[in-house]
DNA sequence: ACAATAACCGATAAAAGATTCGGTATGGGG
DNA sequence: CCCCATACCGAATCTTTTATCGGTTATTGT
């Protein structure tokens, strides 16, 4: 996991939150775990992500107990991960991000795009 | 503005609200944005933000159409920023995360200074 | 015995993002 | 006239995050 250097503390609670939620692909893998669990799993449905940076996301959702790891210590190693009842406070949350992110893809995808033309 | 490199498009909604929302201050910004409306004031109130950040930010805000500018082409340059209809849409999630982050506050700091602990 | 799959970890390269420092231009007050 | 404030921008530098690659251990099917 990376540790910073530098430290803050803003009584801000969306801060926060950002630490816990921030990462390139860990919202969608929170979203995919609602259906499915086992880490091979998720990264044949979130193709984009290499299997490291799951790993490694997990690993911190782990550490802030967003997940939990139910690893039963059987066979090909089935490993599960399912929400805590402490992640589970985040989904009306992650709905609404979700939400409002494809109300609105549009606009933001034709922004984004202007970002890449010139190169 | 920063222009990525490698570019995905996952039509995640979360994904994408995270390409307008991510940025270490810019929801501190959304939030000082309310009350005040000046880039010197915003930077007065976030004193751990630089004002080259804040005014990077705010580029971005503005290049995504969560703000506007209405630059008063007056004396010692009375530039406001205000969100605009669009970015209105923001604060009902803004709160609901700023409101979970405060929630959750001790939990996540708790977590949040195991790291730093070893070095 | 051998290839295949699952679940990991460590090291390092590369990209993205933040910080720092200096600079411009404008206008006001002393 | 000089200094201060505001609002910016560019570039170098550093931190943080992600990507890539290889390695380990264990178990299953052939």
């Amino acid at each position: 996991m990376y540790t910073r250097k530098i430290q803050e503390d803003p009584d801000c609670g969306i801060y926060l939150a950002m630490r816990v939620l921030g990462g390139k692909w860990k919202c969608c893998i929170l979203d995919a775990i609602r259906g499915i669990s086992r880490p091979s799993e998720i990264a044949r449905y979130i193709t984009e992500a290499s299997t490291r940076v799951i790993e490694m996301q997990l690993a911190e959702l782990l550490f802030y107990g967003i997940v939990e790891k139910c690893a039963e210590d059987v066979y090909p190693k089935k490993t599960e991960y399912k929400l805590t009842s402490f992640g589970e406070t985040l989904l009306p949350i992650l709905s609404k991000i979700d939400q409002w992110g494809i109300e609105h893809a549009e606009v933001i995808k034709d922004r984004m795009s202007e970002l890449q033309e010139d190169e």
